[in-house]
DNA sequence: AGTGCTATTCGACTTTGGTCGTAGATGAAG
DNA sequence: CTTCATCTACGACCAAAGTCGAATAGCACT
C-alpha cells in the first residue's frame, strides 16, 4: 500500500489527526496537505497522481460543495472522501450525488475513518450507515446541470466566485487576488456566462442553490421588456 | 364564531382545501385569498380586521420567512398559522421564534388543521407535537437581529427585496412595480441601510440566511483598503 | 389650519458592474 | 518550429447600481 493522500482542512491540528487515522491503515502512505480550496488545486497540479483526497466541507473563503463540483470537472477519476461537521442525511446524500466516494462525520473516531479510507482505496463506494437505500439517483436535473456548469470554471474563476459569494465587490476581489479590477471584471463576465446568470446577484443565488438543497426558487423568466 | 380568515398559498387547489378544513370547525367564517406576498399585504390593507392568517412558507417570488418578519412589524397582533411542506424541527422552531402562533405540515389531514385553527382562534399558542420543550429561545442572536431589521421594511420596500432575491435588475423591478428606475434605486438604498448590507449581493445573502438556517457564512470583514 | 412624521416618488449626480477587443504565457498536437 | 487551444491578464467603453437632495401625499395629533 503506497498511496499518495491529500488532506484538505483549515485546521492544522485536524489535518494531523486525519493523517494519523489514515496512517494507521495505510503504511508507507505519502501525505500532502492544503488549508484552502486554492491550495487544494495548487497541490493537485503539483501531484497529479494523488490517489485519495480527504476534503473538509466547511472551508473558509469558498464552499466545499463548489469545490466538489469543480473537482468532478477537473479530476473526475480522483476519489474523494468528504469530512464534515454537518452530517445530516440531506448533506450526505448531496455529497454522494456530487461524486464523492465516501463521507465521514467529524465526530467519527479514528477507526471509523480508517475503515472508510481502506474501503475507498479498494475502489468501493460507501453509503454510510443510516442512509437506507439511497437508490434514488435524484439530485434532480437542475442541480446536476448546475454542477456541470460549475465544473467548467477555471481555478482562478473559482476563487473569484468564492469571494463573490461572500458579497465582496470587484475592487476587494481584485485586491485579494493581486490582480487589477479590470481582470476581476473579465473573470466575472466569464463566470456569468458559464453559469448562465445575468448578473452577479443571480450567480450568488445559483451558487447558493448548489450549496443548500435546490429549493424551489423559480428560474428568472427574463423575457420582460 | 364569525371570523375573517386570510389564506395565502400559490396553488388555488390547496387554498380550497385549506378553506374546507377551516370551514369545518368555524361556521360563518368569511374567507379572503391571496397567492403571493404582495397580494397578502394588499388584502390585509383592504381587510384590516382579519382574525387569522394561514400562510404558506414556500411562496414564489419571495421567501415566506421574510413575509413573517414583515408581518411582525406591520401587524404584530395578527395570529399566523404557517403551512409548510418542510416540517423539520429546525424550521418549526424558527417559524415559532419569528412570531407565528401555529404550524401545520402540508401532509397533515383536515382534522389536524382544523384543531390547530380552533386553538389559535381561542388565543392559544401551539408547540406542535414532536417538539419537546422548545424552552430554548435560541434562534440565535444573529437571526433575531436580522429579523428585526427585516421588520423595519415598508411594504413597498419589501416587494423590492422580494424581486431582488429573485436576481432581477432594478429596471425589471421598476417595471413590475409601475415605478421609475430612480424610485426603485431609492428603495434599494433604504433597504441596504436597514439591512446593514453594502450592496445588493450582500442583501440577497442576508435574506437567504434568514430563510434557511443562519449557517456559518462569515460576515464580511470589509476593512481592507 | 398647522405641525411633525413617514411612505413614496423622482432627477441629477458618482461609483461600481459588465462587455469587448486584445495580448502574453503555457502546453499539447501536428 | 508552428499551430491551436486555454488560462490569465489588462484598458477603454457603456450600462447598471447606488447616493443625495427634494417634492408630494397621507396620517396623527394639537
Amino acid at each position: 500500500m503506497n498511496y499518495q493522500v491529500l488532506i484538505v482542512d483549515d485546521y492544522p491540528l485536524y489535518r494531523l489527526a486525519l493523517k494519523g487515522a489514515v496512517a494507521a491503515v495505510c503504511t508507507n502512505c505519502e501525505f500532502f496537505e492544503a488549508d484552502s480550496v486554492a491550495g487544494l488545486f495548487d497541490t493537485l497540479e503539483q501531484h497529479p497522481h494523488t490517489d485519495l483526497l480527504l476534503l473538509d466541507l466547511n472551508l473558509p473563503g469558498a464552499y466545499g460543495f463548489c469545490a466538489l463540483a469543480q473537482l468532478r470537472g477537473s479530476h473526475p477519476e480522483l476519489p474523494v472522501i468528504v469530512v464534515s461537521a454537518i452530517d445530516d442525511n440531506r448533506t450526505v446524500r448531496q455529497v454522494l450525488a456530487f461524486g464523492a466516494q465516501g463521507f465521514v462525520s467529524k465526530s467519527a473516531d479514528a477507526g471509523t475513518i480508517g475503515r472508510n479510507v481502506q474501503s475507498v482505496l479498494r475502489g468501493e463506494h460507501l453509503s454510510p450507515a443510516g442512509l437506507g437505500a439511497n437508490a434514488e439517483p435524484e439530485a434532480d436535473a437542475a442541480a446536476l446541470d448546475l454542477s456541470q456548469r460549475m465544473a467548467q470554471l477555471t481555478p482562478q474563476q473559482f476563487r473569484v466566485l468564492g469571494m463573490l459569494c461572500a458579497g465582496r465587490p470587484n475592487r476587494q476581489i481584485a485586491h485579494e487576488l493581486q490582480i487589477t479590477e479590470a481582470t476581476a471584471k473579465a473573470h466575472m463576465t466569464v463566470i456569468l456566462r458559464k453559469l448562465g446568470a445575468a448578473n452577479r446577484t443571480q450567480a450568488v443565488l445559483l451558487a447558493g442553490r448548489l450549496v443548500r438543497g435546490s429549493s424551489d426558487i423559480k428560474p428568472v423568466p427574463d423575457g420582460i421588456e
